[in-house]
RNA sequence: GCGAGCGUGGCGGAACUGGCAUACGCGCUGGACUUAGGAUCCAGUGUCCGAAAGGACGUGGGGGUUCAAAUCCCCCCGCUCGCACCA
């Protein structure tokens, strides 16, 4: 733009506009940075010298799902989160809570692995690339961070206690008697000592060697190596967790196929906890929806396990899991999965008399092991995605053997069917066709017979009963059910199956063990060798195991599902092999070359916040014990009080962090159960992107809305609605924004398009509209031309004063619960009132001011700062008391009151504020419109809620 | 299929515990200041009828409870998310 321009010469000198807002933000900015304003202090320990006087505060600790450093940095949809915490944890501040509020970084995983083979660096190079380019654009945002306790998740001084963690949860078992984890070696001093004895067979403690012993107590701790079907990913050349498979049987990152291999992994015992992360989330402050995920994700279901005896097969017996007991009578045939070891053993050699549907299309004109062989083939070759989608036909092939109902010895024929899954329950069921959906599907398809033992209702015309009735159908000469409700029924046969030895009441969870160990090598390394018999956990002072800087860093993929897992640790020779000296002279070992899964990263930083520099311990326990407010009253559940980020970890991270703070808070190193006490589910920002005739999608900053349509030049183009991406030409920075409106003003846009919960569009069109709030708030306190303050000491009118307090009360409720929308629609509604009396008097009252200033800084601190020093103020504003209202000033003396009639608004009174039921009717009834519509009309009822309205009812 | 949630102007959204539907912002229309406006300020803006006064309709659709329903209940439609033969 040339001096010349009409432009520059016509824009008021002061004006606050971008250039402006851009000077004013990056010195505050870097003033907040030299006073250390947002030092959190601890109460001792390394981080307690800067503004030590906070400390003894009450503590509250803001947390965001900390983010992963991509190499395509931050989009407008990326800071949604961070600036709604910030802006309550400015908030709290000015409450006068100590607060901690830092921003960490999940550095370890795949996408930094994949990014770094694409453009030829090491991932530690790329990694810190990327944290540093995501640090400058948080930091233009004015985000007030803790800078000390921000740390990354590769940091050697972070992933060794990682390492540390790992070998807490590796070193402990799980207690059941004490529902609890407890060290390992207070088991084998309890086994040592002869007060407990091994759980796994008749070989006294004292007769096993001390090979047999390790190999015990390596079977009861929290992490072990299993040897367990895996979900195995040749494509990104690791195994996953079952969290990380999609429903279609694909990776969640990259989409590859997924197939389930047997192999020998690092698992953690999670399963151990199941009842307690259902029980616990009862004192949470989460959504309910989360809540029911979690709760179905862990898919606790009571019920029993029963042996079914093999006709012919003395020593071999089918267990079931069920949650229908009481349907024992009724169970007219048994399924077992494909996969179910016992198949091989009891496939019978010949066809018995049977209908020939029992052999179907498989065994029509086959031998049973044959035929047998055919459906596994069959049902393997079935990805997930047809499992599931081929409507649900069911499958499946007779093996020509027969087990016995134990309430009845009734010979029932056993099945193999792919509706069986071998990773839940047993792998095997029983099944009842009359009380089973699924049962009475097979048993029509195949001939079964079909025994009702619950009496559905009359009314009843459907096919399986899954309702409660009394059962039928259901007497041995020891036992019966016989009229009992489904629960009585259940009770009765599980105590029936305990005294025959044949069964017990169970509990079954969807939940498995978390599998921990990836074939990858930007991750944690454990702290593990090998000798020849196993695992060794290294000692302590052993920590951190580095991970060995490789240029051969690429993972070993495939597009075979038959090739095997090649960790590229395994490659680096030198590491692997360690000469240590653990106790009993310098040996050689094998280190484990498998790496932790990104999650371990993500389970316990903000622990790490608490101290981030501290070497000795992973966190100071009066340290700890401070922020998570344990000496409160009544005990914090979670220490974490305010935990935002999106839903998509609702299942994953959340519980895999749950679990490691439970594990920690067993072994006393935390000392609240839960980690995080509140839970807030931020939405999501997405916005337009626009394709061509040709299905391409072109930027979408360029097209223009006209005539009804969407236009690139004279292009008419689609428009579609969804993620933010590079791909979709739909890219918005934070730094586009800050650019072109400043700070401020995209914080404000952020918070104000709608609840922090809610999912909404961006639209760079509509940022105007803030951005003007400040331009006018700007305006009334500064002199656009001068620059020079126009707030002055003035007198406050009653008006101004009112709405004044009326906002601080409207802004306080709302802030506290995260409706920043509200909160910022009530400013403006100040802004815009004050606009007019400045207008009307040419000066800003000092007395109205200073507390919108302070209403508006922990939403657009800069420019709140910045007003706020030329008014006089020497300090940064953050420490200010948040304004306070007086309750009298709430209400006005007169309120506007509608009067209806039947039920329709007709005329309007106005009555003072305290003016009662009979008050308000006279009023309403000596109102000109309303006596006339009740002239001649007989009045049947009048309904008056005082100060609120009056309803005449006329017939 | 099961479970959870949502549906309000042209757009983002507001509405406490059932009590004035559409606060606030964008956009749009008109005006002021201007050589000019993608700046700023002022006024208007749910739909329909009407010159106006005023009236009718109106929170996805249909029904219900109530003096009164966006809000509570029932049925239907649509969208989003989670789970997916879990025995």
């Amino acid at each position: 733009m040339s001096p010349s321009s009409p432009d520059a010469n016509d824009v008021p000198k002061h004006r606050y506009n971008a250039a402006l807002a851009n000077e004013i933000e990056r010195r505050w900015q870097d003033r907040w940075e030299t006073d250390r304003t947002f030092w959190a202090p601890n109460p001792g320990g390394l981080l307690a010298d800067v503004n030590a006087e906070r400390a003894s505060l009450p503590k509250l600790f803001v947390l965001d799902m900390f983010p992963y450093p991509s190499g395509a940095g931050l989009h407008v949809g990326h800071p949604l989160g961070f600036i709604g915490t910030d802006v309550y944890a400015r908030y709290q501040r000015m409450l006068g809570r100590n607060v901690l509020h830092a921003m960490g970084m999940d550095a370890f995983g795949l996408p930094a692995e994949q990014y770094a083979v694409q453009t030829g660096q090491h991932p530690s190079v790329t990694t810190a690339q990327n944290i540093e380019r995501y640090r400058e654009q948080l930091r233009a945002l004015g985000l007030g961070h803790d800078p000390r306790r921000g740390v990354s998740t590769t940091d050697v001084g972070y992933y060794r206690w990682t390492q540390w963690i790992f070998l807490q949860i590796f070193n402990s078992w799980y207690d059941r008697e004490a529902d609890r984890a407890r060290p390992v070696t207070e088991l084998i001093v309890e086994l040592d000592a002869g007060t407990r004895t091994p759980d796994d067979g008749e070989t006294p403690w004292s007769a096993r060697d001390a090979l047999a012993r390790r190999s015990y107590v390596d079977s009861k701790r929290l992490a072990y190596i299993g040897e367990a079907p895996v979900n195995w990913c040749p494509g990104l050349g690791t195994v996953l967790a079952n969290e990380e498979v999609t429903a279609d049987g694909r990776s969640e990152r990259g989409n590859f196929p997924v197939f389930k291999r047997p192999l020998r992994q690092w698992m953690l015992r999670i399963t151990e906890y199941a009842d307690r992360l259902i029980a616990d989330l009862d004192q949470l402050d989460w959504t309910d929806a989360i809540k029911l995920m979690q709760r179905n994700w862990i898919g606790r279901s009571e019920g029993a396990l029963v042996d079914f005896d093999v006709e012919g097969h003395d020593d071999v017996a089918i267990r079931v899991f069920t949650t229908r007991p009481d349907t024992l009578f009724g169970a007219t045939y048994m399924v077992l999965a494909p996969e179910h070891e016992l198949v091989d053993v009891i496939t019978a050699n010949e066809w018995p008399e049977c209908p020939p549907e029992w052999r179907g299309v498989f065994g029509t004109d086959r031998a049973p092991a044959e035929a047998v062989r055919a459906y596994r083939e069959f049902a393997a070759a079935k990805s997930e995605l047809e499992r599931t989608s081929e409507g649900r036909e069911k499958t499946g092939v007779f093996t020509g053997a027969f087990a016995r109902n134990p309430t009845n010895d009734a010979l029932i024929p056993v099945f193999i069917a792919d509706y069986v899954l071998m990773g839940y329950g047993t792998g095997a069921i029983m099944a009842v066709p009359a009380q089973d959906e699924r049962d009475w599907e097979f048993a029509e398809e195949f001939a079964l017979p079909i025994v009702r033992t619950v009496q559905p209702p009359a009314d009843f015309d459907g096919k399986a009963y899954l309702g409660d009735g009394p059962a039928i159908n259901s007497a041995n000469d020891e036992v019966s059910l016989d009229g009992l409700g489904v629960l009585d029924a259940k009770r009765t046969i599980i105590g029936w199956l305990a005294d025959k030895g044949v069964g017990e009441g169970t509990v079954n969870y969807k939940l498995r063990d978390w599998l921990f160990s990836r074939q990858r090598y930007w991750g944690e390394p454990f702290p593990i060798v090998y000798d020849d018999h196993g695992p060794i956990a290294l000692p302590d002072s052993m920590l951190p195991v580095e991970l060995p800087v490789v240029t051969d860093f690429e993972p070993t993929t495939s597009d075979d599902p038959d090739a095997l897992p090649a960790p590229p640790l395994a490659r680096a020779e030198d590491w692997v092999i360690a000469e240590l000296d653990l106790g009993d002279g310098p040996r050689q070992y094998r280190r484990e070359v498998n790496t932790m899964p990104q999650w371990a990263g993500s389970c316990w930083y903000y622990l790490r916040y608490l101290d981030p520099t501290n070497e000795t311990e992973f966190v100071d326990p009066a340290t700890e014990r401070y922020w998570s407010g344990a000496d409160g009253e009544p005990p914090a559940s979670g220490m974490v009080d305010l935990y935002v980020g999106g839903v998509e970890h609702a299942v994953l991270h959340l519980l895999y962090a749950r679990f490691w703070h439970k594990v920690l808070f067993d072994l006393g190193h935390v000392s609240t159960p839960e980690p995080f006490a509140r839970l807030f589910n931020q939405g999501y920002i997405q916005a337009f992107a626009y394709t061509d005739e040709r299905g391409m999608y072109v930027e979408a900053k360029d097209v223009v809305e006209r005539d009804g349509g969407f236009f690139l030049g004279d292009e008419r183009v689609q428009r579609e609605y969804g993620k933010i991406g590079k791909s979709l030409k739909n890219v918005v920075t934070p730094d586009d924004m800050c650019e072109e409106y400043g700070a401020d003003t995209f914080r404000m846009y952020e918070m104000f398009t709608g609840p922090l919960d809610a999912s909404r569009p961006w639209n760079t069109r509509d940022v105007i509209g803030v951005h003007r709030f400040l331009q006018r708030l700007w305006r009334i306190c500064i002199d656009e031309d001068t620059g020079d303050t126009r707030v002055s000491d003035a007198p406050v009118d009653d008006e101004t004063r009112r709405v004044l307090h009326r906002t601080i009360a409207a802004v306080r409720a709302d802030v506290d619960a995260l409706g920043f929308n509200t909160v910022i629609a009530r400013l403006f509604e100040l802004n815009n009132h004050l606009a007019k009396v400045v207008e009307s008097t040419g000066t800003a009252p000092r007395a109205v001011i200073e507390p919108f200033l302070l209403m508006v800084a922990p939403i657009a601190p800069h420019i709140a700062e910045e007003i706020w020093s030329r008014l006089g103020h020497t300090t940064s504003l953050t420490y200010e008391p948040f304004p306070h209202h007086d309750p009298a000033l709430l209400v006005a003396d007169t309120v506007e009151v509608p009067v209806q009639v039947n039920g329709k608004v007709r005329s309007r009174i106005t009555v003072a504020a305290d003016a009662d039921g009979p008050a308000c009717e006279a009023a309403a009834r000596a109102d000109e419109r309303v006596a006339a519509l009740l002239d001649g009309a007989t009045v049947r009822k009048v309904i008056v809620v005082p100060g609120r309205l009056v309803n005449f009812v006329i017939g």
